[in-house]
DNA sequence: TTAGTGACAGGCA
DNA sequence: CTGCCTGCCACTA
């Protein structure tokens, strides 16, 4: 039991994201039942996967790009994707199109 | 308690 | 396409 409840459901939220897929913020936001918790969401991952082996690297900005601040981090996530099949660019790019994770409802959250 | 911060999102020039 | 601004929420000092 980390934190708060919000908390608790963003690294479920970050749990249920398939191999081979990526997601947003503001969408595990939205999963979350918090659509404007996006900025939660990048302070949770932050702060809590190391201690929770989450699959961080799966998340991505709603641009699709990479947005760690880690200087190496974005070469050592796209690594990670690349090794789901998830192909980024050279310029650190997800193409959402193929690979986002869609949710079949908005909400499931307790 | 108030102010500052962050791996964001969305709108607008 | 890029850059700037605002809204958002929880956490820390």
């Amino acid at each position: 039991m980390p934190h708060s409840e919000f908390t608790e459901n963003i690294l479920n939220a970050i749990r249920s994201i398939p191999e081979g897929k990526v997601c947003t913020y503001g969408l595990i936001a939205r999963l979350a039942g918090n659509p404007r918790g996006a900025r939660q969401v990048s302070w949770t991952l932050h702060s809590m996967t190391m201690k929770y082996d989450l699959p961080w690297y799966r998340v991505v900005n709603s641009k699709g790009t990479l947005s760690v601040t880690e200087p190496d981090g974005k070469e050592y996530q796209k690594h990670l994707l690349g090794q789901e099949g998830v192909e980024v660019s050279d310029n650190y790019e997800v193409d959402l199109d193929n690979y986002l994770w869609k949710t079949n409802n908005n909400n499931y959250h307790l």
